[in-house]
Order: C-alpha cells, then structure tokens, then sequence
RNA sequence: GGGGUUGUAGUUCAGUUGGUUAGAACGCCUGCCUGUCACGCAGGAGGCCGCGAGUUCGAGUCUCGUCAACCCCGCCA
C-alpha cells in the first residue's frame, strides 16, 4: 500500500465544478459508494467537503490500476489522479454540487482497506445508538454529525471573538481543585505525592472566576469543562461545557447585555436569525404561578388559572380540604379540548398522578353544557365561574390539581408541556429567550429539615432583604414555614431560559465575607467548617473584592438547540451513556493493580 | 434509588393461541453487465432469538431474575 507522496489531494471532493474542466486533479477520501457496471466502474469519493463521482473505463485505463480500483469497497480510504470533465448530457446529479463533473481516472490508489462497517455511512441512519457510539468515529463521518460539530466550531469562535472584543480575557483555571461541599457530587482524582489525598474536578470554575475579579481582571471568560456526578439526562452529561464569565464593578443589566449581546451575534452569524434584545425579564414567582416551571417554554400560550378562591367554599371535600389546610386550586385551559375521550382524559389523569396529583378534575365545555365528574358537588355556578376564571369557551377543556402550593403549580407545569407537545401547540420556529429574576435565596429540604442555597451558595442577597436576616433571628416560626423571614429573601440570581430550555445562570455574588459567612452559616455550615472548605475564599475577600457577577451559559445546549438536536449528546464529539459509561472507549475501567498500589487505594469488597 | 420503553442475521425489523426447517429488506460474497449515482440481473453465505434460571413432551413466544441502551422522576447550587 503506497504512502501519501504524490498521491497527495490537489482538490477536496467538494470545490471541483465546470470552472476546473481540463484541470489534472488528485483526490484523496473515503469510499462513499461503488457501482461497477462491468465495462464501466463508478466510485463516490467523500471527504468533510462534499462528494465527487470518479469514473475508470477499462478499455483506457491500465489493467493493474483498474484491478485496484475494482477491489475499492466502502469505507476505504482512496487516492484518484485523473482529469475533470463535463459529464455526459442527461447524467448530471442535481443532488451533488460536484454533479455536473466527474473524473476520468488514470490512475488509482488505495490508502488504506476498511472492515465492512457495522452501518452505512449516510445522513440519515436508524442505526442503533449504542453502535453508534460504540464506532462513533464511523457516526462522526456522517454529515449531519459533521455539521454539528462545525456549528459548535463556529459558536466556540464566536464567544472568543465577542468577549474579547468586549474586553474580556480568557483565562483557563485548574482542572485538580480542591473539593468543595456544596452542589453535585465531585469527581475525584487521587493524589500520588500525598496519599489518602484528593482532588477534585470542578463542578465549575465558580470560585476560582471569583478570586480572578479579586485579582483584578475585571471581565474573564473561559470555556469551561464542567464535571459532575449526578444522573444524566437527554440535556446532561457528566462534562459538559460552559462559557463561563464573570464581571467586576457591575449590576445584573450589565451581564444581561453582554449575554443578550452575544446570543444575537450567535444566531446572526450562525443561524442568520435576527434575536430581539433585550429578552423579556420575569421574576421567578411570576414564571411559577403562571407557567409553573422556572424555565417556561413561551413558544405556546397555556397558562396557569387559580380557582382556589371560587371553590374554597364548594362541597367537593377534595377541593375544600386542601384549601383548607393550605392548598390551592389551580388549573390550565386547553383550547379546543373539548372533545377529549375518556381514553384521553385517562391518560392526563395518569400522567398527573405519575407526577404526584391525587387525581385530575376536569370540565369539558361543550356548545350547550359541561361534562364535568365535579359538577354535581361544586354546582353548575362554580364550574360557570371556573371556566369564565381559565377563559374556557365552549369546545374547551380545563384541568383542575388541587394539593399545596407548589406542588400543583410544578404538575400543572409539567402537564403545559405535556399538552403543548402532544397537542402540537409548540411554534417551533421560535426562539424565545426570557429571563428569569429573583429567585429565593434558599430553598427548603423537607428530608434534611434544613435551608439549602436555591442555587448557589455565592449567590448575593438582594439589597431589600438584608433586613431579613436581623428578622429571622426573632421568629418562632419554622424553617419550614413558607412564611419564615429567610425562606423571603431573594437573590440577585437569574437564569436565561430558551423555548424551555435553561441555557445560562448566573448571580450578582457576595463580596463581603461576614455575608458570605452568615449565608454559610444558614446553610449549616459552620465557621470552622467554613474556614476549612472555604478558608481560600473567605480569605481572599478581605481584601479588597470588588463588587462582581457573572454566569455561566451552557455550550451544549445552546448548540444544541441551534442544531435541533434532541440531545447534547449529538453536539459533543464523544459523549457518554445514560450510566456515564463511553461505549467506545469502555470508561469507566478497571485499572492495573500496581496504580493502585502507588496511589495508596484498595478496592472495598461488597 | 423509582417508573416506562427496547433487546431476534452485519444492520433495521417481522415472527400468529407455545409446535416440526426462525423470515424480509438493506448490507456482505461470487458471476454477468459501457453512463451509473437507492445501478441492474442471477446465485450464495450468514442466527448464543441480550444473558441466567424456571414452567412444559416442546419456549424466540409464558414466569422470575439479571445485564445493556434510551426517556422521565428523584438528584444535578
């Protein structure tokens, strides 16, 4: 088999046209596809660039070539010399943008031999996905897979050349950190040169961006790779990537723009779509109580109704006794639902009880009456009130959850989307981007009996509730209470959501470290606990840290969504299964005894 | 940790109330073929029915367990 040499390519297999008729031309690629018509033998050669026919006629070429060129099958990795002609009249292929040309080959080389590979290599494949990740280099050749991964390319490119422009420096932190207790699960390496030590990869640069600004680099950027050891999902995987910023000297607006700024010159540049800025901003009750999810899909219109005050006083028990311990009532109107069957509403109500819901009530509308279960124990002026309340005309139906705050509004915001995609409500060539403001600062953990950081323990408190903190100090009331001063305050938090999607997240963050220790304290952490975890970042902020925020957008899903791709997984060059395994590789492994031995680690038997 | 879906030729799938020799398409191999591009025509090879138990005269089919992949809940500041 001959080397590269002069079997050099002069041309890829997608830039030849009418212009380089005549020309002498080498192509180098893979074989895409073969017909061999006996006195006549057609070979596809594909490359990243596109596909070229080349043609060898027995009677014109060598015997020794044209034997060589017949034992070519898909997949190897050919090199063809010849010249560019027109193709014969009426044997144009429109579906190639090389199809007017083809070569006329005198010579044939084959670069290398190709096993049958276990799937063709075609844009479009129902392969299975776990041979496809187990040959992802043969799933990576595929087209559309190639311009997913370009389009990361281009997007990656992009973030450089904006930030940069916009006078951020981008500044690579470590990989081996130290552990920190808060967030997801680490990932740990352990330590040679200090045994029964470890490190651990970061979940994200969170506190080391912060120590940059301390440091006074003002505007950082970063892509960075994130690693957690949670459950993946279609959206998560064990690494993922983040554009990573962070500001100093700055409010919210300013992050929004420079992050609003940059997702229009994202979708211009790539995707040619113009991207309205500002984004809608919503507070984080707003997005709970009317689309129940904190990250809204606004591409349809269903929204949450309350009823509670209509029924508080019906005589459906289920309806009064949740109210009266607290609960609410609260539904969503789907347009048109009126003729649901019993099949359908079935099916709805199982899907709310997979959800947590003791039941789904429902009304349908028709043109003359309703068709209610409820009706005979609420009354015809309640179920009246009740649709006039969701807005529901005859031909509509609407859904009823009645169990505590929160817990309706979460299964009614799953149920949203489970009618928006089932009812193809979703205008899916949208892109609506909508921030999310002012989350809580904590969050109660029922198992725990304790208050957790809403989203991050670096999260600043806005200005008007710092008071809270001196008021919390005098209630009786229980964490658990809703009503409990520290369960009010709210952060300087924000999320980006995209068609439903949560794409970015960031803070306004703490820099004064008797908050930063009082917020840790709440959180359960003591000061010696703290000063051990923390010590580095305490430290560092009592000395001179400016006021700074910044967030972290994730790379994957943005290009993912820009793709249209159903998973990251599509849009990251080698991902993992749903058990974090790589099916090409087969990481996780065992590993040899003796790095074992060196590390200071034995394996516990169980 | 929990729920759901899937697992049969290289690949994607079909396989009836449990019944004799498990099929199709594509791919692969051989031969023929001078304008193909889903080439065509003729012939051929190819099976641990995911794995392990069990029920049965008999299991791809029924039962239990187990493994893997995917989706969802929990989890993921």
């Amino acid at each position: 088999m001959p080397l590269l040499g002069e079997l050099k390519r002069t041309h890829t297999c997608g830039e030849l046209t009418d212009a380089n008729i005549g020309e002498t031309v080498t192509l180098n690629g893979w074989v895409q596809s073969y017909r061999n018509l006996g006195g006549l033998l057609f070979i596809d050669i594909r490359d990243r660039y596109g596909i070229t026919q080349v043609v060898l006629n027995p009677s014109t070429v060598p015997e020794e070539i044209f034997e060589r060129a017949v034992r070519a099958r898909n997949e190897f990795v050919v090199a063809a010399i010849g010249k560019v002609r027109k193709r014969p009249d009426g044997t144009e292929n429109k579906s190639l943008s090389t199809g007017t040309i083809e070569i006329a080959v005198d010579s044939f080389h084959i670069l290398a031999d190709s096993k049958t590979p276990p799937f063709e290599i075609e844009d479009s494949t129902n392969a299975s996905e776990v041979l496809r990740l187990e040959y992802r280099y043969l799933d990576l050749r595929r087209k559309p897979l190639q311009e997913k991964i370009k389009i990361r390319h281009q997007a990656a490119l992009v973030v450089r050349e904006y930030l940069s422009s916009k006078g951020f420096y981008e500044i690579e932190t470590p990989l081996l950190i130290r552990s920190t207790p808060e967030g997801a699960r680490d990932y740990v390496v352990p330590s040679r040169v200090s045994k029964g030590k470890f490190y651990a990869l970061p979940q994200s640069p969170q506190l080391l961006k912060q120590i940059l600004m301390i440091s006074g680099f003002d505007r950082y950027f970063q892509l960075a790779r994130c690693l957690r050891d949670e459950d993946l999902r279609a959206d998560r995987q064990p690494e993922h990537t983040q554009i990573d910023l962070e500001m100093s000297f700055v409010t919210r607006d300013d992050v929004f723009a420079v992050i609003e700024g940059l997702m229009a010159e994202l979708f211009e540049r790539i995707l040619n779509q113009k991207i309205i800025t500002p984004f809608p901003r919503f507070e984080y009750d707003e997005v709970i109580n009317r689309w129940g999810i904190d990250k809204p899909d606004l591409r349809f219109g269903v929204e949450i109704s309350d009823f509670t005050g209509l029924v508080r006083d019906s005589a459906f028990n289920i309806f009064k006794e949740t109210v009266a311990n607290g609960g609410v009532v609260k539904g969503l109107c789907l347009k048109g639902g009126g003729s649901h069957s019993r099949k359908q509403l079935d099916d709805l109500t199982e899907f709310a009880r997979n959800l947590g819901a003791g039941g789904l009530a429902y009304i349908l509308r028709l043109e003359t009456e309703f068709k209610s279960p409820i009706a005979k124990f609420v009354g015809d002026a309640t179920i009246q009130a009740i649709c006039e309340k969701a807005g529901a005309a005859p031909g509509d139906a609407v859904f009823i959850i009645s169990a505590p705050p929160l817990k309706a509004e979460a299964i009614l915001g799953q149920l949203r989307l489970h009618l928006g995609r089932s009812q193809n409500l979703i205008k899916t060539d949208e892109w609506r981007f909508l921030w999310v403001t002012r989350f809580p600062l904590f969050e109660y953990n029922e198992q725990e009996q304790r208050l957790d950081a809403m989203h991050n323990i670096v999260s600043s408190p806005v200005e008007e509730d710092l008071h809270l903190f001196e008021k919390a100090k005098e209630t009786n009331l229980p964490l658990s209470s809703p009503e409990h001063p520290l369960r009010k305050i709210h952060a300087e938090q924000y999320d980006l959501v995209l068609n439903g999607s949560e794409l970015a997240s960031g803070s306004i963050r703490i820099n004064r470290r008797e908050i930063q220790q009082r917020v840790l304290n709440i959180l359960g952490i003591s000061d010696e606990r703290a000063e051990k975890m923390f010590g580095f970042l305490l430290r560092a902020l009592e000395y001179g840290a400016p006021p700074h925020g910044g967030i972290a957008a994730g790379l994957d899903r943005i290009v993912a969504l820009m793709t249209g791709s159903e998973s990251i997984r599509d849009v990251i060059a080698f991902p993992k299964t749903a058990s974090a395994a790589s099916l090409m590789d087969g990481a996780p492994s065992e590993i040899d005894p003796e790095q074992l031995r060196e590390l200071g680690l034995r394996i516990a038997d169980e």
